[in-house]
Formats: structure tokens, C-alpha cells, sequence
DNA sequence: TCCTTTCGTATTTTT
DNA sequence: TACGAAAGGA
């Protein structure tokens, strides 16, 4: 029998219970990762489960990815390419390509964007008359309403049911755009990332057949973040598992930050309703930071109601007391901490890659980023764009798309004016209309004859321009059915058709950004190259593929990781929710004032609870040195305004506080005790 | 159709 | 302040 070894004893008991569903309830820094995939070894080594029959679902790819490499480790890579990890999304998409026909789609069917969703619900006012699209902003609350109905499982029919029995909140207008937006998605047989869950819970429901083959291919289920997980989600596992309830949840309600995107911190006490014979089991033991560390976010968090009351604890010693640094505004909290940073590191040559500065927003990090650009420290800053939102990625997705499928509406708008075919909107929109007249796609319309001649004779250029590029579509579809493995030579090809580069140089005076923006077209056409090798049959092929691309960035990870790894002296920046998961031994809290952390928004909408978990979160990043900072006046939209310290300040014990002098609120006096510091730091430099 | 100016508005983000 | 989107001119 194996050995479990250095792992205290709830880890073990979590890690061998299988009497009864599980939920383990891990504090920050319990050894969360370690416990599952201990489990998944214990599964497969003692329970004798088969590795294919044992699925654990992720929110990110990131986690998804890592959990495979540890269990690569450990069991070797036959072993891990037969387990199932994957994530929420991936899964259901999986699931929905089984069966796609028994869950209202064809095969080869199109995965949008949110961008493209957002453009889609945009397109409906269009059609409405009137005639202004509608703004960004309204479009976005469209967007976050219909993905709250599809979240709660509530189609259009149920919500004006509902709209018309209750006093609801949400208008008709918005239900009347969610039946719309779901109509045209069944028309373009495409799915938006909620579908990628609503749609398999609703196929799974229904289909008794189908339900009971996924049932059958589930011996195990794991879920990491539990208390991430939404009511479709949470559904989608019931159904999973109600057969052999076989699983284990794990999950920390103190560290839920995601209610706003409609996580469900409450689903951890439905399934103790759902599942009565629920074993709980805690994980307190911390092994990531210091007592006092500890103790402060302890204190802060005893402040939130609970269900379970749970308190971290560690046995690596008391270290040092948490730092409380005032200062008079945000350049000079900046300042402050990059002049603190870079006399640590100096003092006890530490890698950079052992600090991090967190904050709440990401305008935050522009005056952290102003100074470390100065002092020429380089640093990782989290979040930013993804490759695939980035517009260049976008011209040449839409392309392949329209390869793939060229009635995809939405691709044909991304690429036919880009660059420049004096195809605007105006032409747009009558195409739009003549398309939807004869229930043609877009593609199909500009074609026929009859639409050709409704643009009139000042339009022949266009027609032209734009026949010449669906030629060139229609074209390449046959060259890549007849050569799949033409694919890189044939997207390079269309590069430079389009004079790309010169297009990007329009765009841009920086040369650096410029240069960016081409490697990264030629990183994706590297990036489908090698994931159609092998797969890629014809044309049609490219729709899978592409969703593949879309669901799992997993491969621009590999890239990251690579600079990663070269960069293991890198500050890093980043927003407390990307910060989650992570770990620093010092760590900087910017920011704490009433207003920002908790945020405004929060405070008008009553959600500081979760500010509070922000905050918790935040403070469980560090290891051994975490400084705490605020300022006395911050600059706010442009007008400087006095600042009111945090309450969460007030919410931590004073023993494990050291709170620098009050003395140095005034501006010049903290200013010149940085440039102090910084000409001491340069003397030492020269040395 | 496209380029410039002006105006309004401001969390957090993964798939 | 700083960005993106609406509006107005070429």
C-alpha cells in the first residue's frame, strides 16, 4: 500500500476518504494542489481506479495545466495523457461535441468570443431601426445580464415568465435582446463561453442516454475552487455525479472573489443539502507564511460571517510584524516602495522574483510601473491582454475562420474592411439587410448580383476590392482540402497579400509595438501549424481546431512560460484577484483606503464582504514580509482628494502592526527622505 | 469613407 | 488624467 509521507493529518484523511462525497474546506496556503493530486496518485495506485475514468475540473487553463505537470511528475506522462483535467469549459465543450446534433447544434459549429458576442448583441439594435448602434457600455450590460439568465439556467421563455409574474428588476427590453441574441446564435449554429455550460446541462437533463454514458465515464470527480463555481456549474456536477457520487469538492469560502462574475461562495452549503451524507474535512495547517502574517488575516477575516469556522495556522514562527506605511499620495506610496525594494534586494541579494506589489485596480499599476521603469528594474505585469483579444490575432483569426466556415458572420465583419476596402458601415448595413431578407449569410449576399447592383456605381472599387477577397477565400478553401499541411505556408502567404506589415505600421509609430504585432501573427500561424498537424483534414476541420485555440490558450502558456523562466528576476505586478494562488516572500498591499480597497462600488452596493476576501487574499500572498501601504490624498480623476484609511485597517491587531511614524504626512519632508534614500543607495551602487 | 477633434467617463476577469 | 467613443470636416 503507498505511502503518503510529510502530509499532516487532514491532508491524508482528505486525500483518502472515499466512503462519501468530500468537501475540503483548504485555507490559503494548506497544500491545497498537493491534496489533489496526492488523491488522483491515490485513486490510481490504491483504489485501483482507471486513470481515463478519473476527471478533475479547473477554472483556468493555467491550473488545469499545472496540475498536469505535477501529476506527470509523479505518475509519469502514459498515465497523465489518459487522465481527464480540464476545465469547466473545455469539458462541456467536450461534452457538446459528442452529441452535437442531440444538443440543438451541427457539428463544426462556431465558439464566439465575448467580443464577438458583444458585437452580435450590438448588430440587434442595428436591425431594430434604429439606426445608431448602440454604445459600448450598454452593450456590456446587455452582455452581463443575458450571461446572468444563462448562468441561473433561465432561458428567454422562463425569464418573461418570470419578468411578467414578479416585479423583476430586469427590464423587458433586455429579455427581449436575450431571446434575439440566442435566436441569431442558433442561426449562425455558433455558442458563446456560457453556452459551453448551459448547453450541457440542458442536454444532460434531458437525455437520459447521453447522461448515463457520461455517468458511466466518471469513476472520480475532483473540482479545485469550489466556491468559484455558478449555479450552471454546480448543476452540471450534480448530474455528473449523481449516480455514483463519487467526488471530492475543494474549495475556500474566505478566498471567493468572483461573486461579481457570478460565482456562488453559497454552493458550498448546497451540497451539503444535496448531499446529506457530505464529509467535510478542513485544511488549516498554513505552510506559506509566518505567524503574524497569519494572525492579521485571521483577525480581518473573523469579520465576515461563517459557516465554518476555520482558523489558519503555521509553525514557521512568529517572523517579522506587518509594516504600516502612510504616505501623502500615490507617486510618493510608488516611490516608496520601489526605493524600499531596491535597498532590500541590494541588502540581502535577493532574486527580484521574491516581490510583488499588489493593488486593486489596474490604473494602479502605471505609477508602479513609471518607477521601476526609472530605476530600470524589470518586472511582470499580470493580466494585460490576451493573445487572442489582441486586434492582429483577430484579423488573421477571422480569416481562418471564414476558411473554416464562410458563413460566420461575425469573422466576415472582423476581416472584410481590414485593411481598408472602403467596405464601411454603411455598405454594411445594407448588406446586412439584404442577408437577413433572403436568410443568407453575409459571405452569400455580397455575391448575388442583386446586392452588387443595389451599392450603385460609385461602388464598383468596393466590389472589386471585396470580390477579389472572398475569390481569394474561396480559393485557399481548395488549396487547403487539397493540402491540409499548406496551412503555414498559405496563412504566411496571406500576410503578405495583405501587406500586413505595412497595415500594422499605419497603425502604430512605435517600431518596438510594431515588431510585437508581427511576431505575434507569426506565433499564431506557428501555433495552428502544430496543432493541425496531425489532425487537420480538410477545411471544415479548421472550426474544431480554432475552438480548440479558443477554450484552451494553453499553448501561448508554454511561450510565457519559456520567458518566465528566464525572467526569474522580475517584480511582479498584479491586481489582488490575479494575485490569487500565488505566493511572495514579501509582499507590498497598496492602496488600503476607504473607497479603493474596499472599493466604492462596493461599498454603495453593500458587497465589502467581498472587498474583505479581496484583502484576505491579499494578505495570504506573503511569506515572510508583507507592508501594508495608504496614502493621505490620491489623485482622482485628475482632481487630488483626502483619503479616508481602509476599515479593514482597523480590523487587524495592533501586536502584529508596525506602524511607521505619523511624522512624515508631509509631502516634502517624505520626499526628501526618498531621494535620501535613493543617493545613499546610488553611493553603495558605485562600490 | 476616413481622419481629426472633442467629449464623457472611470473595479475586479476567465473561458 | 487618460482613454475610447461620438461627432464633424475633408
Amino acid at each position: 500500500m503507498h505511502q503518503v509521507l510529510n502530509l499532516n493529518s487532514a491532508q491524508r484523511s482528505a486525500i483518502k476518504y472515499l466512503e462519501t462525497p468530500l468537501l475540503v474546506i483548504a485555507g490559503a496556503g494548506s497544500g491545497k494542489t498537493r491534496v489533489i493530486t496526492e488523491k488522483i496518485y491515490y485513486l490510481i495506485e490504491t483504489a485501483k481506479i482507471l486513470p481515463n475514468k478519473i476527471f478533475a475540473i479547473t477554472f483556468t487553463n493555467k491550473a488545469a495545466l499545472e496540475m498536469r505537470e505535477r501529476l506527470g511528475k509523479k505518475l509519469g506522462p502514459t498515465v497523465t495523457t489518459e487522465m481527464q483535467v480540464s476545465t469547466f469549459h473545455t469539458l462541456g465543450f467536450n461534452i457538446l461535441k459528442h452529441d452535437p446534433e442531440a444538443a440543438g447544434l451541427r457539428s463544426g459549429f462556431t465558439l464566439l468570443d465575448d467580443q464577438d458576442a458583444l458585437n452580435l448583441i450590438r448588430s440587434l439594435t442595428e436591425a431594430q431601426a434604429s439606426f445608431n448602434k448602440m454604445d459600448k457600455a450598454e452593450a456590456e450590460k446587455i452582455a452581463a445580464e443575458i450571461s446572468r439568465f444563462k448562468n441561473n439556467l433561465i432561458s428567454p421563455e422562463q425569464a418573461l415568465k418570470k419578468q411578467s409574474q414578479t416585479n423583476s428588476p430586469v427590464s423587458p427590453v433586455i429579455i427581449k435582446f436575450y431571446e434575439r441574441y440566442t435566436r441569431q446564435l442558433k442561426a449562425f449554429n455558433a455558442v458563446d463561453f456560457d453556452d459551453l455550460i448551459t448547453l450541457p446541462v440542458k442536454l444532460l437533463k434531458e437525455n437520459i442516454k447521453i447522461r448515463e454514458y457520461w455517468q458511466r465515464q466518471i469513476d472520480y470527480l475532483l473540482i479545485d475552487e469550489y466556491q468559484d463555481t455558478n449555479e450552471s456549474q454546480y448543476q452540471l456536477i450534480k448530474l455528473l455525479t449523481e449516480h455514483k457520487k463519487a467526488f471530492t469538492a475543494v474549495g475556500d469560502d474566505d478566498q471567493s472573489i468572483y461573486a461579481w462574475r457570478g460565482a456562488r461562495p453559497e454552493n458550498i452549503e448546497h451540497l451539503k443539502l444535496d448531499f446529506p451524507n457530505l464529509k467535510i474535512i478542513l485544511l488549516e495547517q498554513n505552510y506559506r507564511s509566518t505567524r503574524n502574517i497569519l494572525t492579521a488575516a485571521n483577525y480581518l477575516i473573523q469579520h465576515n460571517p461563517h459557516l465554518v469556522q476555520k482558523k489558519l495556522y503555521s509553525e514557521l514562527g512568529d517572523g517579522e510584524p506587518i509594516k504600516i506605511i502612510h504616505c501623502p499620495d500615490e507617486n510618493i506610496e510608488a516611490e516608496r516602495i520601489v526605493s524600499d525594494i531596491i535597498g532590500h534586494q541590494f541588502q540581502n541579494k535577493t532574486p527580484l522574483s521574491n516581490y510583488a506589489i499588489l493593488y486593486r485596480g489596474n490604473h494602479q499599476a502605471m505609477l508602479f510601473e513609471k518607477q521601476l521603469q526609472i530605476h530600470r528594474l524589470p518586472y511582470n505585469l499580470s493580466g494585460g491582454m490576451s493573445l487572442f483579444s489582441r486586434s492582429e490575432i483577430k484579423d488573421i483569426l477571422g480569416f481562418i475562420r471564414l476558411l473554416g466556415n464562410p458563413h460566420d458572420d461575425a469573422a466576415f465583419l472582423r476581416v472584410i474592411n481590414t485593411p481598408k476596402r472602403e467596405m464601411g458601415p454603411i455598405s454594411l448595413e445594407k448588406l446586412g439587410l439584404y442577408a437577413k431578407e433572403r436568410n443568407l449569410s453575409l459571405f452569400s449576399s455580397f455575391q448575388e448580383i442583386g446586392f452588387q447592383s443595389q451599392l450603385g456605381l460609385k461602388a464598383q472599387k468596393t466590389i472589386e476590392k471585396v470580390n477579389l477577397f472572398l475569390n481569394l477565400i474561396k480559393n485557399t478553401q481548395r488549396k487547403i482540402n487539397q493540402n491540409p499541411n499548406l496551412l503555414k505556408n498559405i496563412l504566411e502567404e496571406y500576410l503578405e497579400y495583405l501587406d500586413y506589415y505595412a497595415h500594422l505600421e499605419s497603425l502604430s509609430e512605435d517600431p518596438l509595438v510594431i515588431k510585437k504585432r508581427y511576431e505575434n501573427c507569426l506565433f499564431l500561424i506557428q501555433l495552428v501549424d502544430e496543432l493541425g498537424k496531425n489532425s487537420l483534414k480538410d477545411s471544415a476541420g479548421l472550426c474544431e481546431l480554432l475552438n480548440r485555440l479558443l477554450i484552451s490558450q494553453t499553448q501561448e502558456k508554454e511561450v510565457l512560460d519559456k520567458e518566465k523562466n528566464q525572467d526569474l528576476g522580475k517584480i511582479t505586478l498584479s491586481t489582488l484577484h490575479a494575485s490569487k494562488g500565488l505566493e511572495f516572500p514579501y509582499v507590498f498591499l497598496t492602496g488600503l483606503e476607504e473607497g479603493l480597497l474596499p472599493h466604492q462600488n462596493s461599498i454603495d452596493s453593500n458587497t465589502v464582504e467581498e472587498e474583505r476576501r479581496l484583502t484576505y487574499v491579499g494578505i495570504t500572498r506573503a511569506q515572510s514580509n508583507l507592508t501594508i501601504t495608504l496614502c493621505t490624498h490620491r489623485n482622482k480623476f485628475g482632481e487630488k482628494i483626502k483619503t479616508t484609511p481602509s476599515r479593514f485597517l482597523n480590523e487587524l491587531p495592533t501586536e502584529v502592526l508596525y506602524v511607521e511614524g505619523e511624522l512624515s504626512n508631509n509631502q516634502t519632508e517624505q520626499k526628501k527622505v526618498n531621494s535620501q534614500k535613493l543617493e545613499t543607495l546610488k553611493q553603495l551602487f558605485k562600490k
